[in-house]
Parts: structure tokens; C-alpha cells; sequence
DNA sequence: GATTGCATTGAAACGCATTTCATACATTAT
DNA sequence: ATAATGTATGAAATGCGTTTCAATGCAATC
């Protein structure tokens, strides 16, 4: 493949000309202009992007690390981000990290290699030590409360929105609840355990080890949890679920065991998905695609290195359906 | 930040010599090897991978190309080549392109700037011929029948699928049949309206138009069928569905307003999406995870330049449950 | 007529790792 | 003892676009 050399000497120009005209510089004339051009014509040349990379000392890529791509609550938060980042003319590298610290690290070196030119990361194993460890080499967001610490974050205040839910259960006379939760790690589960906990204090009832049921993601888990609750003696009035996905699965499969959705079994999930619609559950809406946004939208706002806002707090609404 | 001449100076040996020792290449001696690896300790030093793409000419990162992140769809088969990727050593950069041409364009340039190695396309809207022209600049495989282009190609054949479905539809006595799709361009879709006129054909009926419905992608969209049945004078007794997301949606809204499932309406998608199970769809499964895998591994093995197989397609298995 | 300033243009340096080629020494085979 | 291998190492070329700096030409200002 021809080079910008070529190109120079087939136009009777010098590199450095060529390359204001390949930007669209001033200060060429018209000619030349149009010599250069012809030149890229005739080679079909192209620029080698890995050369402009370097010499730029950026890409204009954004990594994007997260667990799974095939989760609707990871993948509308990339098509948020996605939709952002197109129009600013960035591009998105997928780090799917399945919860590895390894991984997590790797995309974390991408970084400092100058492989991206900020990372957001949607969720994560790796302790903030690590993380911040980074954030010399680049912008880094994440989309969980960062509680202070000097990074960039976008997120959802679920110790709040789990409270809320709570709240609005025991409102409606519940007192035996339960709840379902992706993992019990990480900022967002530790924030919502705590609600959980703490709401169920103010009602003095004490939480039951059997009533959390960890690893629920997709619908299919709902079936577990349905499978689980028929077989115990003691069975919660009220299920707080962390996905509208497994809050379908829960319906669903309890439906088909002969549940009524509320009276047998109460629940309130979050995201607000299209699929609560549908079943008519009870939600609690997460900006999920504007989380996407905005987190693009603190990097780029980094590079421009305006005095950013440095974690921004967004906020969620109960959508009131028939579950509970 | 350090480079690798600094490196050298530091450890007292050539580039060479570090570079030799930063890849694992032998002929090293012992004691110049620590010196190196002291060194890189000392200064920080990790390399610049844009060198490195530059140097080496690629960059062990493949290009996928889809309408939307945040379906399953093709969430599924990201999720596949991720998966797949991640074993061989390669990140993913994610081109959503909103079925735009422009940024089809725009993806398929990325290929000849070397910003890629390879490129998978999962749909497109752009013709054979655009992107014939840039299969020089490194393989590239579509998810759909490439009817004996010279493209790699992973697909399922949806005029054999759609054709099974109808055949099934019409085996349980339907013949006022319509079908959902997402949309009516592209190969798959050309292939499916196939079938269904095909199979009408077959029991002299003949395709009614207001029974077609375009732009059916998400869950919500089964809402509007739904609600544009239930204006109709006379409506079909069976509807295939492209998505598994749609037919759920049919299938709620229609509960919703009344319906009997199959008795009323009977249901026929594809993708065996979980929700399809939950739902007790008759679906056809698809392999969109292990597509992915394939189109990745196509990939690759051209880049070990083995004689690839240029078309594989998968199977597909109907999975009989109760909507039909 | 001299000075200031903008328009044009190219040489060369820069960003940085990889890889080839030549060289030097140490072994092993003949 | 000599040829043939293998080990070890560095200089220099290579991949390629961007950017700085100096220089030249030409028009406007004083």
C-alpha cells in the first residue's frame, strides 16, 4: 500500500504538504490541492490509521469494560455510549471481562499502552486500588457511586432506589421479603444489600439468609428462584429483584407453578425494561442508555479538559404496575 | 513516558536486545534479560502498542458491524465472537451502524486503514459490491448466505427455516398465516418473504399485505401487532415471528387483550431466546452464540492462512412448545 | 523604497517498536 | 586442527503520518 511519500512525490509535493491537505489545512494552493488528490486517486491510497495513532499519541477509542455483552442492563448502557461516542467520532473496544481480574486488568494496560484514550467501566471485580492505579494514563468512569474516591462516575444511587423499594413493599404490608441479586459483590450489590438490611431493621424483622438468592441475570434464573421458593417451608410475601429479566423469569415460571402475581408473591424489580411492561411489573426505572451517554460524555468533556463534574448522581421512578 | 531506547540505555544493552527480551524471543543471556526487566520496572515502562500496530502492520483487533448493540439478536452473536476472541488473543471494536450506509462505509474504511484485521458484518444494508471491493484489505465475514459470493460467510438459512416454520404452521391446519419481520431488506429477510410466499404458494393462498409486519424488533413492537390484529376484519390464525422479543410481545399484549394462545392466535418465532422458554414459544432455535464463534474462527484461520472453508451453515431445530 | 505580515512550502525531527543483517564468540562435529 | 553450528548482540532500516521550524514569495502599509 502507497504512502504518504509516494503520494508527495506523484503530486510533486512534500510530505508535509500532503499531509494539510489529507486534514483539510489552510495554506495549500489550489493546485497542489488538487494534485494531492488526484495522486490519492490514482493509489488508492488510504492513511494507515496505526501511523496517525502514533503520531497523535491517541486513537480515539473509548474501551468499554464489562462483564457481559448479553445482558440487556450492560447492553443498553453500551448502546448509550455507543450512540454518544458515533457522534463525537469515537469508536468502542469491547472488554468482556465475565468478572475476571485478569481480564479487568488487561483492559485497564490497554490504557496505559495507548491502546484507548479513556475507559468507562460499566461494572467490575478489581478493586478501586487498581483502578485508580490507571486513571494517570486516562479518563476512567465508572458507573457505580465512586463514595468520594477520585475518580470519574456516573451512577445510580441503589442504596436509595433499594430503600425506595423496600419502602414501598413494606408500604403495601409486606413484611416477609426477600430479594434477588446478580452478585453479592461489587458497589451496587454491597449498596442495595445494605438497604435491604436496613429497611428491614426499621420493621424489626431480621433478613433470612434463604430469601437472598445470589447469580440472577437472566430470565432463566428466575426459573432457580420459582424452583427454590416452592421448596421451602417459609416463603417470602415479597421479592425485590435486581433485573426485570429475572423479575419476568420469577413471573413467568411462578405462573406457571399456579402463583398470583401479587397475592402469592409480590415484585418489584429494576430497569425498567420493556419486558416489565409487558408483564406488568412493578419497576423501578434506571436510566440505563442516559448512564451510557453521560458517561461518554464525562471523557470526552476530559479531553476538551473543561473543569469536569466529577460524579454525577441520576436519578430512578418507581413505574407503579400490577406485581405487587 | 519511557520508550524503549530509554529502556535500553538504562539496562545497557540495544533495542534490540530489549525488544528481544519484552517478547520472550531467546538468544538473551541471563543477566541482560533481568537488566532489561529491571529497567522496565524502574521507568514504568509498558510498551506503545500503536508502534507496535504500526510495525507489525495489524493489530489483533477484529471489527464487528451490527444495526444494534441492545438486541439479542445481536447481542447473542457478539457475545459468540467475544467469547471466541478473547481465546485467540483479539479485542473487538463495535461498529453500530442504525442500518446507515455512511457508517457501513465508515467501518469498511476502518478495514483498509488497518485500524482492523478483519471485520465481521452481523447485517448490513449496504449492497455486495462495496463490500467485495474491500475483501483485499483483510477477510470479512457476513452472517448471512453470501449465495456464492467470493465473502466468507457464516449463516443460517432462512428460507429452509421460515419454510420449516410455515410447514409446521400448516401441518396444524393454519392457512391464514402472516409474519413478523424486522425489517424487509437484507438477505434474511429476502430469504424468509421467500419462503412464505413459497409455502402459501404450496396451499394456493395467496400473501395478504396488512398480514406482513415490518419493523418488528423488540418486545414493544408485539404490542403494536397486537393492537393493529385487533383493527383488523379478519385476522390470520397463525403468525410467524422472526424474534423470539416480538412474539413474547404478542403473545403478553395479546393475553392481555383477551387471546387464547395457540387457540386464538398461534405463535411461531425464532431465536430460542430463554424468554421463548419461559413463554412455552414454539421457537426455532437458532445458533447465534456458536455463529459468532465461527465467523471469529473464520477469521482466524485466514489469518493462518489454512484453505478455509468459505461458507458454513449452521442448523437450525424446531423446538415444539405451546403456542402453535 | 523600506517594512510588516500573511500565504506557501519543504526539510527534518518526532512518535516507537520490530526486524533484518552483520558481527563476534563459543561449541561441536569432522 | 578446521569447518560447521549455534548463541548472543547491536546498528540501522522499516512502518508512516504529524508537526515544528525556517525560508521564500508577494502584497499591503508607511
Amino acid at each position: 500500500m502507497a504512502n504518504i511519500r509516494e503520494i508527495a512525490k506523484i503530486a510533486g509535493v512534500s510530505v508535509a504538504t500532503v499531509s494539510r491537505v489529507l486534514n483539510g489545512y489552510p495554506y495549500v494552493k489550489e493546485e497542489k490541492r488538487n494534485a494531492v488528490w488526484e495522486a490519492v486517486e490514482k493509489l488508492n491510497y488510504t492513511k494507515n490509521i496505526n501511523a496517525v495513532h502514533l503520531a497523535k499519541g491517541k486513537t480515539s477509542i473509548i474501551g468499554v469494560v464489562l462483564p457481559y455483552v448479553n445482558h440487556p442492563y450492560f447492553s443498553t448502557i453500551v448502546e448509550g455510549i455507543s450512540i454518544e461516542a458515533l457522534r463525537y467520532g469515537y469508536h468502542l473496544l469491547l472488554f468482556q471481562t465475565n468478572y475476571e481480574e485478569k481480564k479487568e486488568i488487561e483492559a485497564l494496560e490497554m490504557l496505559k499502552m495507548k491502546q484507548v484514550d479513556g475507559m468507562i467501566i460499566c461494572s467490575r471485580t478489581l478493586g478501586w486500588k487498581f483502578i485508580e492505579a490507571y486513571k494517570e494514563y486516562g479518563p476512567i468512569v465508572l458507573c457505580e457511586d465512586v463514595k468520594g474516591r477520585d475518580l470519574l462516575s456516573v451512577y445510580i444511587n441503589h442504596y436509595e432506589a433499594f430503600m425506595l423499594g423496600m419502602e414501598y413493599l413494606i408500604e403495601k404490608g409486606h413484611r416477609k421479603i426477600g430479594y434477588c441479586i446478580g452478585r453479592t459483590t461489587g458497589t451496587n450489590s454491597k449498596d442495595r444489600e445494605a438497604a435491604y438490611r436496613d429497611a428491614l431493621r426499621k420493621i424489626n424483622e431480621s433478613p433470612r439468609q434463604e430469601w437472598i438468592f445470589d447469580h440472577c441475570l437472566y430470565i432463566e434464573d428466575g426459573k432457580r428462584v420459582v424452583n427454590e421458593l416452592l421448596a421451602m417451608r417459609e416463603k417470602p410475601t415479597a421479592l425485590l429483584v435486581s433485573s426485570d429479566q429475572v423479575a419476568a423469569g420469577i413471573v413467568l415460571w411462578g405462573q406457571s407453578a399456579g402463583w398470583r402475581i401479587p397475592e402469592d408473591l409480590a415484585i418489584l424489580s429494576f430497569d425498567n425494561h420493556p419486558i416489565s411492561e409487558a408483564l406488568q411489573i412493578t419497576t423501578m426505572d434506571l436510566p440505563l442508555s442516559i448512564m451510557g451517554k453521560k458517561a461518554f460524555r464525562m471523557i470526552y468533556h476530559s479531553f476538551q479538559n473543561n473543569e469536569t463534574v466529577k460524579a454525577e448522581k441520576l436519578e430512578v421512578r418507581l413505574i407503579e404496575r400490577s406485581s405487587v
